[in-house]
RNA sequence: GGGGGGGUUCCAGAGCGGUCAAAUGGGACGGACUGUAAAUCCGUUACUUCGGUUUCGAAGGUUCGAAUCCUUCCCCCCCCA
């Protein structure tokens, strides 16, 4: 397999420095890319990076996985139009523990001469000191060098300014490569677009410290075709870790994709062959309503991100929330295959108790649930027909429940607009 | 240290004594249409027991009345030294 092929046809390549791809056909060389530690998980937007390495390995070189525990307690100032804050020292260990384990799932640590290997690069710069950093390092490149590069000149043209810590990222970054280039033969260096410029800077660096060659190479930056951000929900992101987003949450995510993104993502996010992927989209465009692509994709990406198990769960509290006639199933589940089905879904307790007497729909919705944050906003969207309850829409904000309205004595089921469930449980 | 500009509801950005819960745009959410898609159209976007109640960097003050005027403080940007 060629590795750089390999990305092209995938359409995940975006700038290569020249050279990179011979020196990669001629043997298995080593090459790594970054994670910033920015928070306790991975999320959708890291899983380009994950596969580019994923490739890499495939194609017979030895990948790293670079958690940035140095890095991180600088900020990347790359594609950050103000400055951000630091995270605390606790923070960030628990951070880059928590990615650290996630990274694991995706290569193999266990494989001979390419196994992957997991570095951070507060290791080497813990007793690195402050002097001794701006003496080895920083006298080899210009400011006039660093004020070029755009994530640094966006910021000095912009009205935020910029401190002096996220100007010398592109140091610490650099002398990460430099640091792996020397001590771990380390030669090639990926990331997303908008790392071209530290990678660049690490390159720069071991060529004037040293006088040694580096490579380089990055992919595309996702975007969707309507232009807006990848990776954002409107709950937020999507994290890797189903602490954070759910299984099924997940699934829903990639199952939710446009055509037109699904052609391109089922290339990135997926190992499948030019082949079968062809296939699935004849297959799809014959009857594009059935979402075969789709399907492909999340199945593919829940499964690896996931287990096998999960997306089983997934496909069928998948199911049973958008399939016809549902209610009725749930009526044959026990109760402990109903919470089962809606493991990835927000679920709250009420008592009979209230039940009792009656609830009134929007103290349901806000004081004993947190479907809505106010009751104004519950109302409103009660009134604009965004809430169903127990698959039926209601229109009177007054509306109360009680304990025959409950699904099999004990569950309600909450819908807000259209893909947002909620499950009550009565006890 | 000197001079200038500025901090408004999720964001950008108007408002510069009452008609301001605050224009406009974006985003977000919801509805219709569909394929749990895209595009399009429509609606909502401080809280409320719908009487009112708390918002315009913070605290005071002037006024019948302030986001709008005054005082002090905090923060940000630009220029000069």
């Amino acid at each position: 397999m060629d590795f750089v092929k390999e990305l092209r046809w995938r359409g995940m390549l975006h700038d290569i420095m020249p050279g990179t791809e011979e020196e990669l056909n001629k043997k298995m060389t080593s090459g790594y890319i970054g994670f910033d530690p920015t928070a306790d998980s991975l999320h959708v937007g890291h899983l380009t990076q994950i596969m580019t390495l994923i490739h890499f390995q495939r194609a017979g070189h030895k990948p790293f996985a670079l958690v940035g525990g140095a890095t991180g307690m600088v900020g990347d100032p790359s594609g950050k139009s103000a400055e951000r804050n630091l995270l605390s020292e606790d923070t960030l260990n628990h951070n880059v523990s928590c990615l650290e384990n996630q990274l694991k799932k995706f290569l193999d640590f266990d494989c001979g001469a390419n196994s992957a290997v997991m570095v951070n690069n507060f290791d080497w710069f813990k007793n690195f000191s402050f002097l001794d950093f701006i003496r080895d390092v920083g006298k080899h490149l210009t400011v006039n060098y660093m004020m070029a590069k755009d994530s640094v000149r966006k910021r000095l043209e912009g009205e935020t300014g910029m401190s002096f810590t996220e100007f010398s990222y592109q140091l610490v970054q650099g002398y990460d490569f430099y640091y792996l280039w020397k001590e771990k033969n380390c030669q090639v260096q990926m990331g997303g677009s908008d790392q071209w410029g530290n990678i660049v800077t690490g390159t720069e660096l071991i060529r004037r410290k040293s006088g040694g060659s580096a490579f380089a190479l990055t992919t595309q930056l996702i975007k969707k075709e309507d232009g807006t951000k990848f990776g954002k929900t409107e709950s937020g992101a999507v994290w890797l870790d189903p602490k954070k987003t759910s299984a099924y949450k997940f699934y829903q995510f990639w199952l939710n994709t446009s055509d037109e993104d699904a052609k391109s993502w089922i290339r990135i996010f997926t190992l499948k062959s030019q082949q079968e992927i062809e296939l699935l989209e004849v297959e799809h465009n014959q009857e594009p309503h059935l979402r075969t692509l789709q399907k492909a994709l999340a199945e593919d990406i829940t499964v690896r991100t996931h287990s096998e198990k999960a997306l089983e769960t997934a496909l069928k509290t998948s199911d049973f929330l958008f399939g016809n006639g549902s209610l009725e199933f749930l009526l044959e589940l026990n109760q402990s295959a109903v919470l089962d089905a809606f493991e990835g879904i927000p679920q709250f307790k009420i008592s009979n108790k209230q039940l009792l007497s009656g609830i009134i729909l929007t103290d349901l919705l806000t004081e004993l649930t947190t479907v809505f944050p106010s009751k104004g906003e519950a109302r409103k969207m009660i009134q604009g027909g965004g809430v169903s309850v127990n698959k039926e829409k209601v229109l009177d904000s007054g509306q109360t429940f009680k304990l025959d309205n409950l699904i099999n004595g004990q569950f309600l089921i909450i819908q807000k607009g259209k893909k947002n469930f909620y499950l009550l449980i009565a006890e």
